[in-house]
DNA sequence: TCCATATTTCAACGATAATTGAAATCAAAA
DNA sequence: TTTTGATTTCAATTATCGTTGAAATATGGA
């Protein structure tokens, strides 16, 4: 991924209410939620949100389509996963021996919710 | 992770400046790198890069240590770790499914130059 | 057609972030 | 101790970002 798709990827997402909006999409799924749902939901103002959601579909992180009245985003998985590739690209690239720092995948328990997956280093 | 740190961590990586820093010091590697290096390699004016490296230091993105004259800066891999392990769960959190997605580290060789880690979907 | 609902657009405002030049700090060498 | 080199701090400027209220657009129902 170019380095200038991936700053605007991580502006996407650095942003306490882009965030909350991009995980309610996680978490909906496929189906997606409706602009107005999400704004319900996380108490911003319709407007406010239009112009997050901009931001978040400039930068390739959600998609869109209309459903009657609504417009329903959903969440884009693979360019998300492009961006942790590129992140742990610039980390285990050349130095194999760090890349066990990078597969805590199992280290936080609490915050896990899935039957952990097993720790997957870069390099043996 | 907290939700918050998570925003801190994202915004420190999500500017042209700091995210090609961060980078260089992965690269560099635990050895690390001296402020005024990063300036020279980078082009950016020491104060600038003061200024950027101190967010990446409070973002917990990267430690320093004096050395002589200079403070060395490093990559702290653990925390990007905890980061990549936030993202990865808010796409995998009860979405099996999706997790697939996430894990295209094979799918763009180009832009991988270590041997690829085989893909390991967050569930079976 | 007229109305209600859902969302976006626009212009303006306040807040925050990035950059700059000058001065200050700190450590090593002369 | 004076000087040089490396980095940070400070205050000021500019640019960018996030939010808001009002108006516009689009769709479906009465």
């Amino acid at each position: 991924m170019e380095f200038s798709v991936a700053v605007s990827r991580l502006v996407g997402l650095a942003q306490e209410s882009r965030l909350a909006v991009f995980r309610a999409l996680v978490r909906a799924g496929p189906d997606g939620l409706a602009a107005g749902a999400i704004a319900r939901e996380l108490s911003i103002a319709p407007n406010t949100l239009s112009a997050q959601l901009s931001i978040l579909a400039h930068a390739g992180l959600v998609d869109s389509r209309r459903d009657g009245r609504s417009i329903i985003y959903t969440a884009r998985f693979d360019t998300l996963g492009e961006l942790l590739a590129f992140l742990i690209d610039e980390c285990c690239d050349g130095r194999p021996e760090f890349c066990s720092a990078l597969t805590p995948f199992d280290a936080d328990p609490p915050t896990r919710r899935a039957p952990g997956r097993q720790a997957s280093p870069c390099h043996r």
